[in-house]
DNA sequence: TTCATAAACTGAACACTGTTCAGTTTATGA
DNA sequence: TCATAAACTGAACAGTGTTCAGTTTATGAA
């Protein structure tokens, strides 16, 4: 608990930005919108990525089971119900961290240089398992977000696919141009494969229940699945 | 919620198995244990049963998230606290259906002929990715039990590894052997290659919030990735 | 058959969730 | 200055897992 100060309507938190603040928004006052009402919207964009820091807080260190709103509106130091002014539900939260994971997860995915040849479609596949390795938590929500009915997370998946499979279907692509890939198997086949291998790799190597292997060999065990599975794709 | 029935402290369900019943265990009474004891003993054996399946029910149908206590308790027709006698606690509960289907799973890769081979190798690929896309709520709690932390499940898993994945392990020595994977890596890095391989395509295909790929390719994605991961081990 | 004892079982409670909403406090702009 | 709108709280509701004192039933010896 710690402080017990007594919380009264309007917070402090965020703090008001004045008109000395270098970051005042200047370029934008007048008819549309007021000068404080833009600096309430501002407040409330602040306040929402207060709300997500404290969430991913959490689901670092105790996985998304342990996001509560009352925890994080403990965090935060707002009331539970503050929460649901600039969240619709609890599930709303995750669906924002896992928005945030999946932009996160392109970026690695597509720095790498030469995605259409055989060693950059091999490093992508690298840097996917690097992701997900490093953010288990996170990549674990992103897969396996709980409650799997309802979701209109569901709808915007199967509308449009997310940006790393859509970096992934080019490199497929290029790779086929290039006959890196010269078996003859649709487009979305061979994505899918390679998309496979380096989901399961990620999941088991994140489930760590399920290593009896030694250390020094997981890299290996990287290197050696990826590098099978687009060997694996010529015939 | 249905019958209004009063209902007291000992039930009538389990039916006590009279003498004239077949089933009934006549080799081993006397001494050690008393007759009611005993029938007792099976009468506990059964309502573990019952509960399990009733989990099992709403796994089936709504996944492991929709399993409580209070459910189970109505579906079975006695209080949430008779639950604990049979069980420690919910927790105990998954890990009895984790369990049973670490055991099916087992049996479905075991059940292919010639493990040792390309083919078999192959085949034990397509058991398992069937097991999981005909039982997917089972196949998600055997590897998403949800809170990570505290469970002996756990250690049980690294004591040993579950018998589907010594039966690849055997099946990778033998395919060794045989010079199917001719590749020089270490024997766990080929299982987890391969284990990798068809647990990232089952679970995407479980997830199917990923698929934009028209059905009549799901089961050429499944020959395909397979078929490319134990190609991609031999050199 | 009687009866103390052990086993099985229940009902009410506790602490914890997500969520809603009437009511209070604060900021706004005329 | 002041009505209005926005921000926020506190208490409540319904749901969860879990515990435990107390009741009901079955058992086996007297």
């Amino acid at each position: 608990m710690g402080s017990e100060v007594k919380r009264t309507g309007k917070r402090v938190l965020p703090k008001p930005i004045s008109d000395a603040n270098p970051n005042l928004d200047t370029t934008y006052t007048g008819n549309v919108m007021s000068k404080s009402a833009s600096r309430r919207e501002r407040e409330k964009e602040i306040l929402n990525k207060t709300i997500l820091q404290a969430a991913r807080e959490v689901l670092v260190n105790q996985g998304h089971e342990a996001i509560s709103i009352r925890l994080i509106a403990e965090m935060i130091e707002y009331s539970p119900s503050a929460i649901y002014l600039h969240f619709k539900d609890r599930g709303a939260i995750l669906q924002a961290l896992i928005d945030e994971g999946f932009d996160e997860l392109s970026a690695c995915t597509r720095k790498v240089k030469n995605p259409g040849i055989a060693d950059g479609v091999h490093q992508m596949g690298l840097n996917y398992i690097e992701f997900a390795v490093q953010n288990p938590r996170l990549y674990e929500l992103m897969f396996h977000p709980g409650a799997p009915e309802d979701q209109e997370c569901r709808r915007r998946m199967t509308d449009s696919p997310p940006d790393c499979f859509v970096a992934l279907l080019e490199a497929v692509e290029a790779g086929q141009a290039a006959k890196v890939f010269t078996r003859l198997i649709p487009v979305p086949v061979l994505a899918y494969s390679l998309w496979g291998q380096v989901h399961g790799i990620a999941s088991i190597a994140i489930a760590r229940q399920f290593f009896w292997i030694p250390d020094e060999q997981i890299s290996l065990l990287f290197r050696e699945s990826t590098r099978a599975m687009i060997v694996g794709l010529q015939p």
